[in-house]
DNA sequence: TTATAAAAAGACATCAATATCTTTTTATAG
DNA sequence: CTATAAAAAGATATTGATGTCTTTTTATAA
């Protein structure tokens, strides 16, 4: 469903989410430590999502990155459309390079559906839901 | 959400399944064309289809691809189950190598429940009804 | 029995996603 | 200032999905 690197971006918010929380500015290498994601491919990843601006990153001595205190939640929508592009939400699950309600494919209908599923779900859950989750210990961050 | 592979696979099989209902069994080059995919490449993609025996071939003169005759209709699930493999129904969306109610990723329930809608519909969708709709005109098989 | 049509098979090519390595820039502590 | 810690950037590598080309096998028609 989701790109590896997305998942990273969302493991990797929730894990910098949370450790703010603590106070803290985890770094990459922190993180991918946490998360069990490739060191330097997270970096990349985490440059993307602050050049997003999806979060704030300080460079040097006790850098690293972290949530505006200002920041609304941050939705899954959000990050996935950062990461994937929004024709993600959009893509015809036939593959026809245009399918709608005027020229569907044959799952248009049955797909569409699915698809409004999976919409509400990321347009509900954000990063600090997730994280608190995990601060409940009703939901964990890794298993190796 | 499904790879060109599978899309090529299904939109093949209905268009299969429409000229077998001719009396017809077309060759990958027709198939190809009418579906609008790389020609070599659906050829492969009908070598995998036939060696798992979703469909059946003829080689030589005359040859081509067919469903047997005495066939049961055939689920999507069934397409999707031979050309991306079984796991892609249970992969965790938040990409933890294990993932379950007993120890769960803080999107389990909620992704359980898309998850379980997309494995609903590719369990009652089958190509003999897809190719109905195209049939009926109710769907189009391409679209340029 | 030979020519031809068609799928099967094998080898190779391309491209995007994923991953790593090295160098540069920036900030801070001492 | 200088050493150090950290993110940013650039270059390169690997892998899997996708795509193409060529040869081989099999069946049929003439």
């Amino acid at each position: 469903m989701l790109g590896k690197t997305t998942e990273y971006a969302i493991r990797a918010l929730v894990y910098i989410f949370i450790k703010n929380q603590e106070g803290k500015r985890p770094g990459f290498k922190e993180i991918s430590k946490e998360i069990d994601s490739p060191e330097q491919f997270t970096a990349k990843v985490l440059q993307n999502l602050a050049r997003a601006e999806l979060i704030s990153s300080i460079k040097g001595r006790g850098g690293g990155f972290f949530f505006d205190q200002s920041a609304t939640p941050l939705t899954i929508y959000d990050v996935i459309r950062v990461m994937e592009g929004e024709k993600f939400f959009s893509k015809c699950g036939f593959g026809l390079k245009r399918c709608d309600g005027e020229s569907p494919c044959p799952l248009h209908d049955d797909y569409a559906v699915v698809r409004g599923g999976f919409f509400r779900l990321v347009k509900k859950e954000t990063i600090q839901a997730l994280a608190n989750k995990i601060n409940e210990q009703k939901a964990v961050l890794t298993r190796l």
